[in-house]
DNA sequence: ATAAAGCTTATAGCTACTGGAAGGTCAAGC
DNA sequence: GCTTGACCTTCCAGTAGCTATAAGCTTTAT
């Protein structure tokens, strides 16, 4: 089938999948006229792909997860400490995100919200309380 | 000063102060001999810049509270909803990738974590079940 | 005098695409 | 035969926030 059927089957957009063959990721042949041909196999390869990317696995994981499924000698084992290892990536930028978002309800809390010009978080963000050293309890 | 104190005085590189000076952030003055020379306030707003970057604002949004910084007559008012909005962000960038985590652990609960090619995560991924609907309760 | 450190600009690369321009191909309608 | 529109092609530029590299100038120390 042509990019346009494989990209509505798919989800992915045309520009994605002329993308993802430029990187090498899952490659058309051409019919006569200079088109991509997609096959059954390589609209599960997307799908495969679809299905990775929106899970939150890099462009680089994928195609390190589609060597995986491609190779049917893989172990299971392999997949899995693959898997644990972006569990423990996921881990820490939602730990970073946490920590960030404290610091702004933090920061937020004692804004007293009004006309004034003077403001906590203005002056927080100023202070370097933020950067060098650990807050303080209150 | 020139570029280098200002860079070890507010923790940031050097790249990334003339980075923030080309997209109109931080501009110094130059010195007969064309090196930048950075004044105390300048310092300040490079601090406040750290600052706002580690707690998770993006670049566009440090200008904006830079022009706030800057702003003698704003209203913490208007600081607070700024902060407000960036939390709601943050908020749903969390549940993004907690979502993602969730599924991955799904996926990988089901993993036998053996020789064998048979993998419940690739399985998983190749199916249309996380893109296209919502996972049944088990 | 020379070498090292520090500064300058300009360019390219990273991620994962998206948008647009300029143009070839194909099927339908008149 | 011709046009119209949909679909396809390639290539170039842009997004965010820097970092790396190169080629070259200035200052400082030896």
């Amino acid at each position: 089938m042509n990019i346009g059927e494989a990209a509505k089957l798919t989800g992915l957009s045309d520009k994605t999948l002329r993308y993802y063959e430029s990187i090498g990721l899952v490659s058309a042949k051409r019919s006569s006229n200079g088109y991509r041909l997609y096959t059954d196999k390589q609209i599960d390869e997307l799908h495969f792909l679809a299905s990775a990317r929106q899970t939150g696995f890099t462009l680089d994981e994928c195609k390190a997860l589609l060597a995986l499924l491609r190779d049917t000698n893989r172990h299971s084992r392999d997949v899995k400490a693959f898997v644990t290892d972006k569990l423990m990536k996921l881990d820490s930028q939602i730990a970073a995100l946490s920590k960030m978002k404290q610091s702004l309800e933090q920061l937020s809390s004692r804004c007293n919200d009004n006309d004034d010009s003077q403001c906590a978080i203005i002056e927080g963000l100023s202070s370097n309380t933020l950067c060098s050293k650990e807050e303080n309890n209150e």
